[in-house]
DNA sequence: TTGCCCATGTAATTTGTTACATGATTTA
DNA sequence: TAAATCATGTAACAAATTACATGGGCAA
């Protein structure tokens, strides 16, 4: 490393500042422990890096010395290897988090909303389908989820330390409650435009009508 | 049709696949005019691509068979190259759109509360206006950004085509309105927090507890 | 005549995944 | 003692971005 490479601080990328703010928190782990815990925290509202992903970005961080690792046993076998923040690793998270520019506006992917807006391709009934399979798979995976880490965060009720990842579950909670929502208002719509269709005109079902000027 | 090549069903990559819905609506389109498509459509519930991406894309839908392009001018010039669906293109479309499997989960990348998750290495000031910020960025710049859209899909009411679109539009509306909720509830819950802090008995303030179970 | 939007592409690089290889420790 | 889980890593590849190169048409 030589000047030229001077410090062009802060422009990792997300997962580095995600595998950092688990370090964030007291205690050292293992990358095979942050990744089961990114897994029932991070991945509600940021997302969950491949393990082989956070092993690569432990060793990044450590080469930027902003985290550190120690074996539990000897070099040559293949041992636990414990990372923890550094001084500098903290600090520079902190610069991090608290830039509201370099966050930007939040990411979606929702595939059954492009699947819907793909309607024309599918069936009416088999939309319907996708929405409710959607709202089955949130009412019960998703919010299982959801719940048992609420139980494994009770544990920890009052421990400061703890306040704002209950907060962001919290959001994560009510997040959860407004996509249910969302799909059920998004199946009577569903409804309420295969009505229309059924109302309309016979004979001018689902042609191309040549060139549209594509609205959003 | 042997058992050796039982159907290799088309794994593209998502980004493939919106190009392609893109392409499935009636008219034919340069992959400019694609990128500002998605730019006011896709954009809001799944994702747009880099324009260099898309072209990318273009010629490996093309290569499959799934498009077909024409220049509008001379082959040495660089001229406008319009895209088309073909038959294949849209059967294999309709048949990724109909996999429910397929679509998984939709997923989040929201860098506010990732923010908010790690809020113990912030000013509890600092993550008031975070936040704050975020909901004047949501309100102002996204709020304008849909209505505009909205007021371009007015344009093509009753058109059969772009009811679904519609029906997206509508939904990334709501959703919208959802985020609002979400972060002024994220607010009070943050103001509440810091209400219980100045509670707490002195001297107990942000020390590390050693080790902690890492909960959710 | 400068600058912006239209338009297409290549090259370099980064980011992230899956598949694979290896072995220790715990539990049924 | 077989299995699952813990644990670390490499290799190959795929996905996606940024930066760059090029040039036409149009409007202030």
């Amino acid at each position: 490393m030589t000047s030229s490479h001077i410090a062009k601080k802060q422009d990792l990328p997300p997962t580095a500042w995600a595998v950092l703010g688990l370090l964030s928190f007291p205690g050292e782990r293992t990358g095979y422990e942050l990744k089961k815990w990114a897994d029932s925290s991070l991945r509600f509202f940021y997302w969950s890096p491949a393990i082989s992903q956070i092993y690569a970005e432990l060793r990044r961080l450590e080469e930027l010395g902003y985290a550190s690792s120690a074996r539990s046993g000897p070099e040559e076998l293949r041992t636990k290897r414990r990372y923890a923040i550094t001084a500098a690793g903290r600090e520079a998270l902190a610069a991090w988090a608290a830039d509201t520019a370099e966050a930007g506006p939040p990411v979606l992917k929702h595939g059954l909303l492009l699947r819907i807006w793909l309607g024309h391709l599918s069936e009416p009934e088999r939309l319907r389908t996708l929405v409710v399979e959607h709202l089955e798979h949130t009412r019960g995976h998703t919010r299982g989820e959801l719940a048992a880490v609420r139980e494994a965060m009770a544990h920890a009720a009052g421990v400061p330390e703890w306040a704002f990842p209950a907060l962001a579950l919290r959001w994560a909670e009510r997040r959860h409650l407004a996509e249910l929502e969302l799909a059920e208002a998004l199946l009577e719509d569903l409804a309420e435009a295969a009505r229309r269709e059924r109302a309309r005109p016979e004979g001018a079902e689902r042609q191309a009508g040549g060139d549209a000027p594509t609205p959003g």
